[in-house]
DNA sequence: TTGTAAGCGTTATCAC
DNA sequence: GTGATAACGCTTACAA
């Protein structure tokens, strides 16, 4: 701007109402300004403005694993939205890591960013939300669920809970969830199935590697005849558990059904094309980016924003 | 700083000293100062250092797809290679938009990044590398090679010409490529061909959609009863491919073979197992910070270091 | 070994 | 309308 001024026979800070839009100036220095900036192809120095004191119009963003499919799309619908707020995005990969999670938050705070995106994996210790809590800048949750913090997420239990149902409605008799026990798909999913189907016939099955899954579901389907319908944590998993079958020569969906979440749009080309739950990427890195934003251009304290979102049904061939 | 240095009764620049390690502090002085910093949990403003003149230790990537599982691998291992070199990543995705890539490559400038990691989409215009010429800061090209450009990428040619060979090997005689006319991979691929496969054995084919595809499909499979060998492009196209394929009745890899290019998780959970090009993601992201930081610290004129890595393939059931 | 002073490129607050 | 001037938080001479 100093460089600019002095070619155009004006002070600084006239420069800079200038490239800010101010309108009390002559038009007449407006444009020597302008053409003068433009001819020199001038970028304004970001670092710069933020030191002063108004905003970096940086975003933190944190998520647990980019090369997972689920959060590139969010990562890039979350860097549409930034991007139409005028904000750009300076990307972390916690890698499921605490540390690493700690250590990018405080580097986030270094550059001073207007505000965070989080996929937090520690969201339910005490400790956690105590540390965020004094970080002082804007946070909200994404995916997850995060007590006294904005969270914009999926209801996994009610999502867990209309696979349940489908899987009722299709005529299906016992149940496997490939997954931790306590995901919160599994909790809705195991609850709606109380009393609908006796307990003892809905178990979770978590496995390392291929041949343990396979192994494992031998041995559940061969305990008993009835229609077994398979609840996948992600898509992923779904993919295996349908090669598992396959190579175990079971039929589907006439011995067991498959479903899946995410609904990544593998799913439609396999054979049978894979049912899944689909959950409204967009919708959320919207509702999450614009809560962002409000606290942004709004601080001080509000009550936490607590926005579970409703995911869908892509029923197809294998359930 | 300024806050701790009154807490601590030293002057500003000692409590710079303490913290950037400078050795020539009294011991005494120097527990003190981080002793307080740690109390309050003090953060360095990378901002104010930044305008200082020093390094930002922030590095531009500009992706096409971030959704693209290809990209989301290489964003995640540039981003964890960056972390290695204490630098942090300023995402943008292009999404195939010139008018965005150019916009961006601003956008960087104003964060006076330290350097740039460019998946580029005009590499080959002269315009594009007038522009880029002029950017001063470091940059480097990954994926694609870019004239006089500091520039890590997979020999797309070299890739195609190995697929040939492997098809050929395993006895198929007439050739399809799923994919643009002008893409590498089939540029070679028809190299190696040539004078082995009657060139017109060797077609390509772009498609719009499922239907189209399989109906182009149908009628290219239906004019011979040689075997047909067909690469796809990636592994999304070959997925498609061999859903389109069992959808015509016909038997893999007897009949016909496919072989994908990314060689991305999916394709060993399916049935036939995909073969596919595997690409080096880390070495290439590897390589390509690496170079980055060395232009970084070594700043001035460099010629262009041209690094084509080669890619292999993973054989499975479906060639 | 430590402190003083200047400067990085902005924006904001004043006078004029 | 426009120009001084201060301030943001740091690093880097230079002086003591």
């Amino acid at each position: 701007m100093t460089e600019i001024a002095r070619l155009t026979n004006v002070s600084q800070p006239t420069v800079s109402r200038v490239l800010n839009g101010n309108q009390n100036v002559a038009p007449e220095i407006r444009e020597r300004v302008l053409a003068c900036a433009r001819e020199h192809d001038y970028q304004l120095n970001a670092l710069a403005k933020g030191l002063q004191g108004s905003r970096t119009q940086l975003l933190g963003v944190l998520v647990t694993d980019i090369s997972n499919g689920f959060f590139a799309d969010l990562t890039k619908q979350i860097e549409i939205e930034a991007r139409k707020n005028g904000c750009s995005i300076i990307l972390f990969n916690s890698d499921y890591d605490p540390v690493k999670e700690q250590e990018y938050l405080d580097v986030v705070r270094r550059y001073r960013v207007d505000g965070v995106l989080a996929v937090p994996i520690r969201e339910t210790s005490a400790e956690w939300q105590e540390y965020v809590k004094k970080l002082d800048v804007p946070i909200v949750s994404v995916t997850r669920r995060a007590e006294n913090l904005d969270s914009v997420y999926v209801d996994h239990p009610q999502a867990g809970a209309m696979v349940a149902e489908h899987l009722l409605a299709r005529g299906f008799e016992r149940f496997l969830f490939i997954g931790k026990e306590y995901d919160g798909k599994y909790v809705g999913f195991r609850q709606a199935m109380a009393g609908r189907a006796p307990a003892a016939q809905t178990a979770n099955l978590v496995y390392q590697d291929y041949a343990q899954l396979q192994d494992a579901l031998r041995v559940w389907l061969q305990a008993s005849e009835a229609r077994a319908g398979i609840f996948a944590g992600n898509d992923i998993y779904a993919l295996q558990v349908l090669a598992a079958l396959r190579g175990l020569g079971v039929s589907i969906p006439a011995e067991a059904g498959v479903i899946g979440f995410d609904n990544t749009s593998t799913g439609r080309y396999l054979t049978p094309q894979l049912s899944s739950v689909s959950q409204p990427i967009e919708l959320m890195a919207r509702e999450a980016v614009s809560r962002l934003m409000y606290r942004i251009e709004h601080p001080g304290r509000h009550p936490a924003l607590d926005l579970p979102l409703q995911a869908s049904l892509a029923a197809r061939e294998s359930s």
